[in-house]
DNA sequence: GTCTATAGTTCGATAGAC
DNA sequence: GTCTATCGAACTATAGAC
């Protein structure tokens, strides 16, 4: 009778791989990539070596899909800060404050994930991922300009230059281990400026 | 007798070196770095393959030298539109402006040396330059929030931000070939806020 | 799963400078 | 005659096609 493979050994397997990708995280916010050996990797997962290659075909597959999890909950909590607020200046202010707190929170992972530099194939997805978080402000920002809320721009040029803005800002302090401590609020002001918004327009949630 | 290699062989073997870079370079400018394979360079600069090799030790070594020499000439460009002007503001907007219209004019070379994936070492050249880029706009802005021009922030942050955004900007249109006419008028609009620059100064070298 | 194409790199042979 | 710069085929690895 040929070996079937049981549910139960499917489960192991399984919690085996996300074992494997939970360990790499770990690695990934103490050291960086340059901590994310396929060994070390192994090690923290308590698995051989070799057993990571039963999971994933080659080390640029592993990292690409480490990438994607960890940068999804950024997704995920960035929109999440925007959905929770109704204005639309407020919610542009809200992920770029949720983004920024966030990294600053987890200094060796965001560069990792920011500017590290990497195997090409994670650059590709770096890519993708900025246009996500470009489009989610996009979306926002034309609403703004067309309710007259904030001038004339163009609302995806505008996104994206927030997005490349934010992340290069942060670039600095993430690699020097800086305090920075007045990084967030000063990128919150650099984001009000360049998104037009009147000087008068204080407080959160005050417009449509 | 020792073989002794004479002046003339050396200015051959240098002008050889020169040579594929050159080609190198035309490649980068045609195909990006897609386009930079050992044989197509060998190929375009009229060499052996191996011969490369007696240049360059790998192709990343070639690679990152390729990227600091059209690099260097993009930050001398910029720089030098920078001293063109007496303004504080003015300067800044001339950094953004020549940047953003020089790398529109050669769209696909633009495209390698911001954001197309690539070899990890060029990865670390480009966070050497961002940096030097940002010392350039860093230190106008400084002196414009010192006289009051510009509204009180931190230059460095400003700057990063700038450079940042600019880059990001650009990336859309370049990936897709899009036509972005306003791309320029759009991110000088977008610096001008960014900074905090007061409506009314409207003319260039307006301010002191 | 094998086969093909193409990448980066290496190396023995050649031709020309010393 | 010796040494070396150059060549280009061969080697190794990998990605994609069938």
């Amino acid at each position: 009778m040929p070996y079937r493979r049981t549910p139960a050994i499917q489960a192991r397997i399984d919690a085996q791989r996300t074992g494997v990708l939970h360990a790499a995280t770990e690695l990934l916010r103490e050291r960086g990539y340059a901590g994310c050996s396929i060994t070390a990797v192994a090690a923290k997962a308590g698995v051989a070596t070799g057993t990571v290659y039963r999971h994933f075909p080659s080390k640029t597959e592993l990292v690409v899909e480490l990438f994607r999890a960890v940068v999804g909950r950024e997704v995920a909590a960035v929109a999440e800060a925007s959905r929770a607020h109704d204005g639309l200046v407020a919610r542009v202010i809200a992920v770029t404050e949720t983004f920024a707190s966030r990294a600053l929170k987890s200094p060796r992972l965001a560069y990792a994930l920011l500017a590290e530099p990497v195997d090409p194939a994670v650059e590709a997805e770096r890519l993708v991922f900025r246009r996500t978080f470009r489009d989610l402000l996009a979306g926002p920002i034309a609403e703004g300009v067309g309710l007259g809320v904030l001038p004339p721009q163009d609302p995806r040029l505008t996104a994206a230059a927030l997005v490349g803005a934010v992340a290069e800002a942060l670039v600095g302090p993430l690699a020097e281990g800086d305090a920075a401590p007045d990084a967030v609020p000063e990128l919150v002001n650099f984001t009000l400026r360049a998104l037009g918004v009147p000087e008068s327009s204080g407080g959160i949630d005050a417009d449509a």
